[in-house]
DNA sequence: CCTTAAGCGAGACGGTACGTCTGGTCTTGAA
DNA sequence: TTCAAGACCAGACGTACCGTCTCGCTTAAGG
């Protein structure tokens, strides 16, 4: 009922920094386990005991192992346009470092095969950023700086998924003048 | 220098039958070349000769097997607000179905593991029919429908992007409610 | 350094036991890994980790399956003529079985194709029965029974490879007989 | 029941120069039919129309490409001993060579590995060859040079096993003393 | 001369087996 | 009880050959 060895915390933070570099190395498809726990120096059971499959374990890696952005909130200077607009320019910046596309591709194939990480991937990473936008886009809403009807879950699906599209269709990272077209966009509107 | 035995195009079709229905059947990610071959009654030479990877054989079978949805445009009623919300319902009604979806995602783990697929994919099924929505935007640019400095390529990005990241957010596939508010956020503007 | 799951040893034989039988059924050429593998219950990685090749495989089976005959040593009743004639005897009876034909050529085919094996053949098979045979000859040549210059490993090596010619040539397994009038040729003459 | 193309001696002749040559470089395992049609600039419809199996190519290399020694009979001088040594010494000069060893290898994993192969090559090469010895121990006998009762069949299998038994033991090849010694010891026996 | 039929080089075909690689599990002895 | 190490079963990978099957093109004989 009592002892035993605890967790090692040096061998986790060996796994998941080994897992973000070769992610990042030789992408997903060509990622395995076996070169993880080689390069951590670590047992393959010992990354089976904590994760219940590969796809779980580049989850992690992405989530805590420094790789994903870290969560920032969109800037509140009470202009919403000015808001969303350096919002956008700052993931379009990190897209366009290259090091961003290759970890969009990666998680993006990893949800695509894999239903369990997909959860995973929406839950902490995903679903966290849309809140932040969304919680920018309703103050604005209160505000008065959107119609009080506007559709703040939809407008902030459309500024994520164009960003998505262009990095999974162009494989050429957006940039700062497609943000500013983005915003335009929705904020006002294409009609005439 | 001439001679040799043609390729046999009911092999061809057979190969490309195969991998549709073990796509749908399976998913990508469970899809093996052997399986392809058994079913097809093939050799598995007969599908390495003419395709380089499991990715290059799904992009094909999409396409020429039936798959991808017909290149339909959008509607030219001299509404482009209509025409554009039947354009985005058709297509959430296709994913609704279920498998839509399942070849979106293939599509994307194809597209996200394997560049030389994403080329593929990108040439022929995606900038086709983003093409047929920017010839729609242009006609009502030039009619007045949208503003004259309208960004007709950004707005195509972000309905598709819209729809992109509905299916791989993997919540509920988009219904007719969410097209039409992503039309009139896109049309109208969120700006109050 | 230290630690990892022990060899299996119910494998390894379990390998051995399937070459044996697979051996016996299909002969050397029909013989496969992915059958021995199969039947053995066994990844093919655990018979390449420990294997290099087919033959091998074969070769192992052939000395420890309990395929090749037991290490019997040519009796020793003092009269040479008697004793080699039993001994050539035994060996005939064991090839006019069948699986004694069937492994010999078995052996034979891994000895012309590969090297390495024909050297653990040699080693292990070929060389201790031939060293008893010489052990014997030298016997009744120090105790008078041959001339005292008598070349014991030609004497040796002619009537091994009589035998060994009859299996290869007619695919006919020798007889009794046969037997004697080697005997009779290699210790008599054949001089008039 | 008119014409047609007659059968091409040049392809015939390439493909026994090319069974031949791709034999002595890379063995008989290592042998591809596809070699041969490559290295003789010919189909491989043209290899199967004539023959059945690339053991049949490679025995018909053998016997009529150039590669098998020349049917020669043992000489003749009316000393039987002095023939016989004569004629093993031929042998074991040719082993010696090297290239003869390379090609008993081949012939004897063919010989192994196939029946129907096993068959003609005994026909075409070791029987008549055995003939020959045969038919110079018959005469001698006749002569009064054996014993009335030599069993000739015998003394022929005894000479040639032994020569076979060297080459497939893979030690030395033999030599020129070998050679005597196995006369001795069969003409003269080894009894004392 | 013209048909007809076989042989030809070329090379794709359906298959089988190869030897390797990876995923996920199990075992060992040390910590 | 966890750890590093590494063998284990399972099964897909992409390649190499097998022996068969078209292709379009020579060749000859026989009409």
């Amino acid at each position: 009922m009592t002892g035993g060895r605890r967790r090692s915390e040096s061998s986790r933070l060996a796994i998941l920094d080994a897992a973000r570099d070769l992610l990042l190395e030789r992408g997903y498809e060509r990622l395995t386990i076996d070169a993880i726990a080689a390069r951590a120096g670590v047992g393959k059971q010992t990354i089976y005991r904590w994760w219940g499959s590969k796809g779980a374990v580049v989850a992690d890696a992405a989530l805590e192992g420094g790789l994903a952005p870290p969560l920032v909130a969109p800037p509140d200077t009470g202009d919403i346009e000015a808001d969303l607009r350096a919002w956008l320019r700052d993931w379009t910046s990190r897209l366009a470092s290259g090091v961003g596309t290759s970890l969009i591709l990666a998680l993006t194939a990893a949800t695509a095969e894999d239903h369990a990480v997909a959860d995973v991937l929406y839950e902490r990473f995903t679903a966290p950023h849309e809140q932040l936008l969304r919680d920018r886009l309703e103050l604005a809403r209160v505000a008065g700086q959107l119609g009080p009807q506007a559709p703040v879950p939809t407008i902030a699906g459309v500024l994520i998924g164009s960003l998505l599209y262009r990095v999974l269709s162009r494989q050429e990272p957006p940039t700062a003048d497609d943000a500013d077209l983005v915003v335009r966009v929705v904020l006002g509107g294409a009609g005439g």
